[in-house]
RNA sequence: GGACGCAUAGCUCAGCUGGUUAGAGCGCUGCCCUCACAUGGCAGAGGUCGAAGGUUCAAGUCCUUCUGCGUCCACCA
């Protein structure tokens, strides 16, 4: 058996297990393999552009502990993995890359910029996946996909099409979120709000025949005036009551605009008058509808003003704002300015302020479909958890509103739309079938252009569970696999992504993709922001895993996973820690196994009616354990589970137990138990540190072995005992071995024994021996102190009437400790007694408690009270 | 403006349907390099469970209000 070094080392272990599992393909799952079924979970494909960061450490090592979990139990688990083409962000990152040429992606043209994404692709579009292997991530690797991938571009298609022919995709002018600087459409959720600190302008405009008097309103965005159309009061307003037709003459433009009445306008917002700018905010657009007003663009796509600003022509729409203010001062216009508190809203990819901007885009009809997810949801599919989220993905699936899917980038899938030079639309899987249609139309063949626009990314992303398994076509592993069990992610895109996937899984493959959805917290730091790189307090997975290994980073981070985790770089050395607990307690272990204990494999194959008593005690805490975490872990309360194996294994197994035995070691039996907890413990623990236990394993085992594929350990309810037993079983376990030793020596109960002892004073006092122990002795007979003394370090030596004896240190240090350990329980428990004894005394307790709690708590009393008997009576045995 | 969450030891958090006299880890203090492990062992200090009311025989746990922090959503110009 090979010699395990005292420290352990992370790296080399981890890099070979890596290495293994690769060679192995160890985590590839086959449709219909295994009896027990499919387990698939499907990865929140991590950006191309992305590199590792908490988030996604967290976020994997969550899926990994299931996944590893249910592969353990026999099932054909499927983690699939891969990574999303993220549209803006990676096209941003090669507009950059470019940029330091001297090139812009307009003047190196469609074609050449695209074989730059492309080729920045192929270069580092595996950065991610890569830091996911060294994470551990047990991910089904030779089915990464990616949503540009030929076939999932095809299921994009397909998708448009279908819904396009159902009647779920129209195209029209709408207020959207334009972001200037990406220059392209955004959906609504990716245009985040922002308090800001603006200003509340407040304008007269001056009517046409009375100059001098006129309405004021108010703005935010006074730049947009040039476009404004109308003004709109309440009708109700008495203020305005006769002026409703009247007409307004807009500074700066001179342009003849009317006051107008609707019921959209607050009367006790400001003076009760809004400008009304159809062409440049959502709420005027719809009052533009409504009244038949004339729509006036007033900047040009990157957010500079057009020709119809006049003299403002070219001006960036802030620089203009700030000369319209200027000018209309100047006019003696601008009645006052205040401070205002606004939402802003920005682009999520680069901050930019977003400007509504009337354009023609795509949308998609979203009630039908969110109905329908509705449905589902109220009959139970998927199970959010925590449940306190389930409101939040209601609302928003009730308060539906159509998405934007056209972008004006061009990384991404193109739309399939073809026009001909009417601007007849034809939406086809491919151009060819675009060809027929315009041929069917015109009768002849017709020069057809795509539409330039890709689509949203999450477009593609909303496919991910079953366009990453082959659909449209139906394989079998698509049959197999769908829907998948779970989807683990943040909160933050249970819009964007988990409400979409839902409703495209309905209608697509008519259930919902997956059965439960597990959102889990955000990463922070210690002061409770969130990790981010301009803020710079992130901390790089990559060099804990250097530093402390890929284990100690899932450890630490579960073990600190409640709602929001906050994370300091030290809090990696308590996974360190452990790892290197487990280490040395199986390297102890190992070092006392004989050949036929180390290949120990089932509990069958110990002889438990031979077994010693604390042998038993830590089979029957192993059980419960094994009960705890499983059932901990099947309700995705991982930090749980892992808390519980912390416990057992260092609290229960190292602190105690392999103390008890370590002068028992010569007992095969004894042995084979330690071994096979060691074990199963290990097993249990693989799920959350796969490196450590599998190196472990398998050097038990003499033979390399992948822990993943081993089975999940089966609870024995033969060897479990319940809650008292146990401890008393601990306790007859210390008795016995002090009888024993007593037997050795042919101590009798009464006999006058002298005892030395003999090692450092410290040491006995640390053990309290003279405290408990030689005192007692004292009283028995005559008692010498030798003090510190060299040589017989380990054993207290003492003398039985004419005979000599030594006790292993060992022993004396269970008695001690157990028998403070009983005191200390013995007096809780008595406490207890008597607190619960005060209740039932207690007349409104017994009148009005239920019965079954009375009874409840009578029988707790009594079981106190007996167990504490057999504590003292185990006591009082306790020399 | 709407919805939700959190507040328990110096720090980070458990405490699951009210029912032992509230727990853990880290940190701190003291003693120990005892031959698996100092990334360790043993012992110890430290809490009126954010505030005020209420329900109950019984409240950290349920209800109301308040305070502080946080998150999500949102078309008051």
């Amino acid at each position: 058996m090979p010699e395990l070094s005292a420290r352990y080392n992370p790296q080399d272990v981890e890099e070979k297990r890596l290495k293994l599992w690769s060679e192995k393909k160890a985590f590839h799952a086959v449709a219909g393999r295994s009896s027990q079924g499919p387990f698939a979970v499907v990865i929140p494909p991590p950006n191309v552009t992305g590199v590792l960061h908490m988030g996604h450490a967290l976020n994997n090592t969550l899926q990994d502990i299931l996944i590893r979990y249910k592969r353990m139990q026999g099932f054909d688990a499927m983690w699939m993995p891969g990574t999303d083409h993220a549209g803006i962000a990676t096209q941003n990152v090669v507009e950059k890359q470019i940029a330091k040429e001297g090139l812009t992606r307009e003047a190196l043209g469609r074609d050449k910029f695209m074989e730059r994404l492309w080729d920045w692709k192929a270069r580092h579009g595996d950065t991610i996946i890569e830091q996911l292997h060294k994470l551990g991530s047990s991910c089904d690797w030779e089915r990464t996909r990616f949503t540009m991938d030929e076939g999932y571009s095809q299921a994009v298609r397909e998708v448009f099409v279908t819904l396009y022919e159902r009647g779920l995709i129209y195209q029209g002018s709408y207020i959207i979120n334009w972001c200037p600087r990406c220059t392209t459409a955004l959906a609504d959720e990716e245009a985040e709000h922002k308090e800001s600190s603006g200003s509340l302008w407040h304008i007269r405009y001056p009517f046409k025949d009375e100059p001098s008097q006129g309405v004021i309103v108010a703005t935010t965005r006074p730049e947009t005036m040039l476009g404004d159309t109308a003004v709109a009061v309440n009708p109700a307003d008495e203020r305005y009551a006769g002026l409703i037709g009247k007409i307004i003459v807009l500074p700066l433009t001179g342009r003849e605009i009317k006051i107008i009445a609707d019921d959209f306008v607050d009367r006790t917002f400001g003076s009760g008058a809004v400008k009304v700018t159809p062409a440049h905010d959502p709420n005027d657009f719809a009052m533009g509808r409504r009244h038949d007003l004339e729509f006036i663009n007033i900047m040009h796509p990157n957010g500079t003003m057009n020709a119809n600003a006049g003299r403002f022509e070219g001006m960036d729409r802030f620089e203009a704002r700030r000369e319209i203010v200027q000018a209309l001062d100047d006019l003696g216009l601008m009645v006052r300015i205040e401070p205002h508190m606004n939402a802003v809203r920005r682009c999520y990819r680069c901050d930019t302020v977003v400007e509504p901007y009337l354009s023609r885009q795509w949308f998609v009809k979203m009630k039908p479909m969110a109905d329908k997810a509705l449905e589902a949801f109220r009959a139970g599919t998927p199970c959010i958890q925590p449940k306190r989220w389930e409101k939040v993905y209601e609302n928003w699936l009730v308060d539906i509103r159509d998405w934007c899917i056209s972008r004006q980038i061009w990384w991404g899938h193109r739309i399939p739309v073809w026009y001909d030079e009417q601007g007849h639309a034809f939406v086809a899987r491919c151009e060819a079938d675009a060809r027929l249609q315009a041929r069917a139309k015109h009768g002849k063949d017709v020069v057809l252009t795509q539409d330039p626009d890709v689509l949203d990314t999450w477009f593609s992303s909303w496919l991910w569970p079953f366009a990453t398994l082959g659909w449209p076509i139906k394989n079998k592993d698509l049959q197999y696999f769908y829907p998948t069990a779970a989807l683990f992610t943040a909160p933050e895109i249970i819009f964007f992504w988990v409400a979409r996937m839902v409703m495209a899984g309905i209608e697509f493959m008519g259930e919902v993709p997956f059965k439960d959805v597990i959102l889990h917290g955000t990463v922070r730091d210690a002061k409770g922001r969130k990790m981010s790189k301009s803020l710079g307090n992130a901390i790089d997975p990559l060099e804990i895993i250097r530093e402390y290994g890929a284990d100690a980073l899932r450890f630490s981070m579960i073990l600190n996973s409640g709602q929001d985790i906050f994370i300091s770089k030290e809090k990696f050395e308590t996974g360190r820690n452990f790892a290197n607990k487990l280490w040395n307690a199986s390297r102890f272990v190992m070092m006392n196994l004989s050949p036929e204990a180390s290949g120990v494999s089932d509990f069958s194959q110990i002889d438990h009616a031979a077994l010693d008593p604390a042998s038993q005690w830590i089979m029957s805490r192993y059980q419960t354990s094994l009960a705890a975490v499983t059932e901990a872990i099947e309700q995705f309360r991982y930090s749980e589970a892992e808390n519980t194996l912390y416990e057992f294994f260092w609290g229960t197994y190292c602190d105690w137990y392999l103390e008890m035995i370590k002068g028992r070691m010569d007992d095969i039996n004894t042995q084979k138990t330690a071994c096979l907890v060691l074990k199963n413990t290990l097993k249990m623990l693989h799920p959350f540190i796969p490196f450590v236990t599998e190196e472990i394993y398998s050097q038990m085992a003499g033979v390399e072995t992948m822990l993943t594929l081993e089975a999940w350990p089966v609870p024995e309810a033969k060897y479990a005992h319940a809650g008292v037993e146990a401890d008393i079983g601990m306790i007859v376990a210390l008795v016995t071995s002090i009888r024993n030793v007593r037997a050795q020596w042919n101590i009798k109960p009464n006999d006058p024994v002298a005892c030395v002892f003999v090692g450092p004073a410290a040491t006995l006092e640390r053990l309290r021996l003279n405290e408990a122990v030689v005192q007692r002795l004292v009283r028995i007979a005559g008692f010498r102190y030798e003090g510190s003394a060299n040589g017989l370090k380990n054993c207290a030596t003492g003398v039985a009437g004419e005979v000599a004896f030594f006790i292993p240190l060992g022993e004396l240090i269970d008695i001690a400790r157990e028998k403070a350990r009983i005191a200390a329980e013995v007096a809780q428990m008595e406490k207890a007694a008597g607190a619960i004894a005060g209740r039932l005394a207690n007349e409104g307790f017994v009148s009005k408690a239920p019965p079954e709690v009375i009874e409840k708590e009578r029988q707790r009393m009594t079981e106190l009270k007996a167990r504490a008997d057999e504590f003292n009576k185990a006591l009082a045995c306790l020399i």
